[in-house]
Order: C-alpha cells, then structure tokens, then sequence
DNA sequence: CAAACGTATCGATATTTTCAGAAATCCAGA
DNA sequence: TCTGGATTTCTGAAAATATCGATACGTTTG
C-alpha cells in the first residue's frame, strides 16, 4: 500500500464522497435513482456520475485513481462496471495510519 | 479539523517523514547532529532542513504547511522554532479515519 | 450490421503543487 | 548599531493535477 498514492486520492472532496458514498450505498443512491446495482458488485459508473455532479470522464479518472491505489475494486459485467469499496484495504490504511504515522 | 488539508498535507513524502522524524526525535536526529533541541519544544527548523536536504525555504513552507492543518505546532524561542507534534490532533485524525471514511 | 449506450482514454487547458533563490524579518552578539 | 544566523515570505519556473469534450471501445439491441 502505498501511502502517498492514498493520501493523493484522499486528497479531493469527490474522491472521498465516492467511498463514503460506497459505504452505504442504498442510503446514498436512492433507489428510484439508482439505474443499476448489485449489492455485490457495487455501483455502476454513470449512477456515480450522476451523484457526483461531474462529467462521465472524470468521473472514470476518479474511480480509476481510487482503484489504482487498492481502495475500491471494480467489475465489469457486460458494458457495466460496477465499483465497490475494498474494505480490507480500507482497514489495513486506518490501521498503518494508526502505527506509523 | 479539515480532511482535505490534511490529507493534501500528507500527499508528499517529505511531509510524511517530518511527522514521523518528529515523532521519535532522538532516534532520528543523532544528537551529533542536532543543533538545538528540546524535548518539550521540539526540533528547529534548520536540523529539520538538515535532514530533508532541501531548502530552508522549502522545508520552512512544508512546516507551514504541517501546522496550518494542526498537525504540529510551533514554538518560537529567540531566532529559532521548534516543531513539535500535536499528537491530540494526529489522534483525531486517526480515529475520524477509522469511523467516517 | 448499425445505432445506441456505458465506460475508458486521449488531448487540451486552467489551476495547483513543488521547490529554489532572493529578499525581508527577527534576534543575538561584537 | 552593525553583522550574521535562523526563519519566513515572495517570486517564479517546472511539474503535476483537475477537469472537460472528443474520441475510441466493447456491448446490447433493433
């Protein structure tokens, strides 16, 4: 786990709202706005879009950043990807935060 | 406590190593090597720059940076500053990563 | 197969960050 | 008070990041 690279995504409202959004997501993507999920699988992007306000692009940038550095994992179905927290790295995080730093 | 600060604060590697040089200050700047130090204030400025090996400037501006989002304070005695952490605020941080994130 | 759709990637531009050197400030000592 | 050392602030160039629209790619569907 790379620390700076967490930090770095960390380090933008957006990109922490999306995991604070993944926590919970039925809570936060109301059901008659949600056009696809997967209690499984996670969010698909363009609901994630639409919550985040932002244009399809940087959305995808986003999420491919918080992937990138183990956050969320994602899977593809067909022409969806679905995007779900990866709480074992989250906690591994909190944890390294709790000792080294 | 601002999040995103912090966690920009922490998005550079040399910030990080300040944190954690200050964290155990004898172990990291061998008394040969301190010019000033005091258990209760912390390390000064220019043994910090020393160990970072960059400008007085820059690591002066890394310092700002560090205590504009809490992370250390500061206390000034004649022409020097020392840096100390503030380990309530580190403590926070930690926890609010643990339950909000 | 062609059009439509969800997503990812690319290219461009605006903004932010990094880091240094110069100049300014503040304090101590001759 | 003049000089020098410690630190901060200012200025600026280079690198990185943010964010969009356009484009490309794979999938579904008519």
């Amino acid at each position: 786990m790379e620390l700076i690279m967490v930090f770095k995504a960390l380090s933008n409202e957006t990109r922490i709202n999306i995991l604070i959004w993944l926590k919970e997501p039925r809570q936060h993507f109301p059901a008659e706005e949600l056009e696809d999920y997967d209690a499984n699988l996670g969010v698909c992007v363009s609901d994630i879009t639409k919550k985040a306000g932002l244009s399809p692009s940087t959305t995808s940038d986003y999420l491919s950043i918080l992937q990138k550095c183990g956050l969320i994992e994602a899977t593809r179905s067909g022409q969806w990807t679905y995007y779900r927290r990866n709480e074992r790295a989250i906690d591994t995080l909190s944890k390294l935060i709790q000792k080294s730093l």
